[in-house]
DNA sequence: CGCCCCGTTGACAAGCCTCAACTTGAGTGG
DNA sequence: CCACTCAAGTTGAGGCTTGTCAACGGGGCG
């Protein structure tokens, strides 16, 4: 959809599908920053600059809503309600930036893994992508794989792993979780960073 | 300064010294998310939400103002222009957050070294903490090695290769790049997600 | 003097990466 | 309908990077 350096005029807003955003190094690896599902801005970045420092891909055919600048430039100036609201959501962004930080910074592969794919379960719930403990996940091992900072080989045996320890099972793209209290422990994963009770829903419906 | 799930009514602000922010995980590995020096905002979340979800430390004896979320609120309801500037110090975190993201997840610890030190640098000048290339940089080899996501060990290793190759050296908590040149191309650095060009600092002398 | 924090160094082990080969399934063109 | 290609996944062997454990030195401070 973008790609880094370039300048746009939109903020984009999934409104169906997945999406993420990535940076890549001198050596061409590929670091995801966060993934975006229904409801979730791509890039709120470029409502303050209008360059953008990171690209931004669709991982499957979606849905994206085209937001001009103007119209979010509209709101900072005569609707200080929508425009708190602006600033919860970057402020949520950089929760779960720290989340992932910490995630890589300090925790081995296979918890890494299972954190991630927590949170990707809770965000997903809260889209209403889920039927109980399961969910259509349309990423491949090497996008998780670029999520932890991990090769796409070792996602695979660390997949493999999840599973033997019967906490997950992933097959064609279908995630379950086959047991979310062991997962949680195991992943050492606590939900509440990701502010689900606010209601940043209602932002959308507002615009 | 304030421990992971308290609560707070003061935003902090670093006038003097050195701070961090930084978060545990339940094996006790600490991971600093970022580092706060004259001039940077601790902890802008809690003008949203006042619950706190990190720790925040002094690295050094410092300085700290401390603003009565009262007076946050005051600035939100009437001052927008002064609401841009925070939501723009937010969006400035999330730059510097998805590039540490970027280096310790895609990184050889070298080059992750590297890539902190000059960032430092850049942001330590910008606080008119530098003389040419040199700078008192108060930070222990394990403070330096939680920001990386590697031990102390491996920390000092790596110091004493950036030294060995001629880019640093580092004695006596004296920081001193050597060849700026060449250190930002070993580090594969690029200084424009620090967004230094802009008005930052301006919202501090404002208040 | 003794203690503690910080830094230094070495030996060894574990985690993860690289390289490589192979399988499967979906799509494409003859 | 079949051959071919390509993306995704699987598996094994070997090596590099980083962590762990342990010991030691120096400096600040009670």
């Amino acid at each position: 959809m973008i790609r880094e350096g370039n300048r746009t005029h939109h903020v984009y807003l999934v409104v169906k599908g997945w999406a993420c955003r990535y940076r890549t190094n001198s050596d061409g690896k590929i670091q995801i920053l966060n993934y975006q599902i229904p409801g979730d801005f791509c890039n709120l970045h470029t409502t303050l600059t209008q360059k953008i420092e990171y690209s931004i891909a669709t991982l499957v055919p979606s849905v994206i809503a085209y937001i001009p600048h103007g119209r979010i430039d509209d709101i900072y100036t005569h609707h200080s309600r929508l425009t708190r609201s602006f600033n919860w959501l970057a402020l949520n962004e950089i929760s779960i930036l720290q989340e992932w930080l910490l995630n890589v910074g300090s925790r081995p592969s296979h918890q890494r893994l299972a954190h991630l794919l927590c949170e990707i379960l809770i965000r997903a719930r809260a889209a209403g992508l889920t039927e109980d403990h399961r969910l259509h996940l349309p990423l491949t091992q090497t996008q998780l794989g670029e999520a932890m900072g991990i090769t796409q080989i070792h996602t695979n045996r660390v997949l493999k792993r999840l599973q033997a320890e019967r906490l997950i099972t992933f097959d064609d793209r279908m995630l379950t979780i086959t047991d979310w209290q062991g997962i949680k422990e195991y992943a050492d994963f606590d939900a509440r960073y990701l502010h689900l009770d606010n209601a940043e829903a209602s932002l959308v419906n507002d615009l």
